[in-house]
DNA sequence: TACGCAAAA
DNA sequence: TCGTTTTTGCGTA
């Protein structure tokens, strides 16, 4: 093979270099700070759910799922090493103890929508991602929040139930068994409680002057650090299920954020361009959404694992790479991203697939066919058939010259 | 415009 | 860093 002739030259480079840089000025010259975009994600939320309504499960490792995928797990589950988007099987060998309880996707959006009821109060356009995540732009909430009577932010505790908690450990107690591993252990201690503790802001309990009603009362103030703690607060007083959160001028940083301090805690960018930098310094791109395994390693290869990195490469990325993708780049190494959550389209496409086994002869593989484009219709059905429809008639046909082939 | 690949949840 | 499923967007041809 003769050798590709795809030298870069330092000419190109310094050429790439004054381009890019033109470019990167006009971002940052058009770099906006005025939106607070909040990222909400519930933690391990399938498996939240399932060890709230099952005690029994408190305290023993599970993950959500079948035996061919998980889609959550718990903390203890995690310790193992058991993670979301493994196979239960290859789950099981990490930690035979492991409880995989199968999906129950009608309770998920339950309380999906109450959760969401909650997020609607303080942007009414939010954007929800999936079940359990969820973008917020609260600038407009935190504008009208700030001449708000304290009673407007005032919210009662509603403490647990004392026998409920009795029976709880009742159960508990009469159920733990000479449980305990004798399987790797990955990480030793618990959930880091990551809470910034002390007595947040105005956390004001009023016990002197009203003993019985405002005794048990929390005053969130008017930042959008209290907010988010209000949001969450509200969160687990309905759902007594956790959420995390970031706040951040942008989508790209408030996403990054929540993952920061989960689980329950929060993290917020404060809207400076300095608090932003020292922030992306040390980020490794694959934190950010949108970098997955391959883009990750691709720019692994050129040395590239931090935003500063990232930044620093800019001129031979653009080379590089499409100008979609190195532009793209230039975004996330400067810190920016989307600070509006509009436009939530309609569908675009609905598919159904199975994976199968290698052996599967023609007429089986005809049949499977058959059984998938039955669900399509089904789903499309439900959902409104409108243009829809054609595609299910594209696809039958397709189905047919398939046979042909056979 | 179809198709494959990458990514996210 | 495989394994599964669904949806989306990008790049190539």
């Amino acid at each position: 093979m003769m050798q590709q002739k795809a030298q870069i030259t330092s000419q190109q480079l310094r050429k790439a270099q004054l381009q890019v840089d033109r470019f990167a000025m006009k971002l940052e010259q058009s770099r906006n700070l005025e939106n607070t975009i909040v990222h909400v994600d519930m933690d391990a939320f399938y498996a939240a759910v399932e060890m709230r309504d099952n005690p029994q499960l408190k305290d023993k490792p599970i993950a959500v799922g079948s035996v061919s995928m998980l889609s959550t797990s718990n903390y203890h589950a995690r310790r193992f090493g058991v993670r979301a988007a493994m196979p239960g099987f290859i789950a099981k060998k990490l930690c035979p103890q492991l409880i995989i309880v199968p999906p129950n996707f009608d309770k998920y959006r339950a309380v999906s929508k109450e959760v969401k009821e909650i997020l609607a109060e303080y942007d009414p356009n939010f954007m929800a991602m999936s079940l359990d995540e969820a973008y917020l732009n609260i600038t407009q909430h935190l504008e009208e929040r700030q001449n708000w009577p304290e009673d407007k932010r005032r919210y009662f505790i509603k403490t647990r139930n004392p026998v409920e908690i009795d029976l709880a450990e009742e159960e508990r107690d009469t159920l733990r068994e000479p449980e305990q591993p004798l399987s790797p252990l990955l990480f030793e201690d618990s959930p880091p409680d990551v809470q910034p503790s002390g007595n947040p802001a105005q956390q004001n309990f009023e016990e002197q002057n009203h003993p019985q009603a405002l005794q048990n009362s929390v005053v969130f103030g008017t930042s959008a650090e209290e907010v988010v703690k209000e949001i969450r607060f509200r969160i687990e007083q309905k759902t007594t299920l956790t959420a995390s959160a970031g706040i951040a001028p942008n989508t790209m940083l408030a996403k990054v954020c929540s993952d920061k301090n989960k689980p329950d805690g929060q993290y917020q960018i404060l809207p400076n361009r300095q608090a932003v930098m020292d922030f992306i310094k040390d980020l490794p791109i694959r934190k950010v959404s949108g970098i997955g395994k391959v883009t990750e390693k691709m720019l692994k290869a050129l040395g590239i694992v931090t935003c500063t990195d990232l930044y620093q490469q800019r001129a031979l990325l653009s080379l590089l790479f499409s100008e979609t993708s190195w532009q793209y780049f230039l975004h996330i190494s400067l810190g920016l991203g989307s600070t509006n959550l509009e436009r939530d389209g309609e569908r675009k496409s609905m598919s159904v697939e199975r994976t199968f086994s290698e052996i599967s002869k023609a007429e089986e593989q005809y049949s499977l066919c058959q059984e998938l484009c039955g669900e399509l219709a089904q789903d499309l059905q439900k959902e409104g058939l409108k243009y829809l429809n054609i595609l299910c008639i594209v696809l039958l046909s397709h189905i047919l010259n398939m046979k042909e082939g056979f």
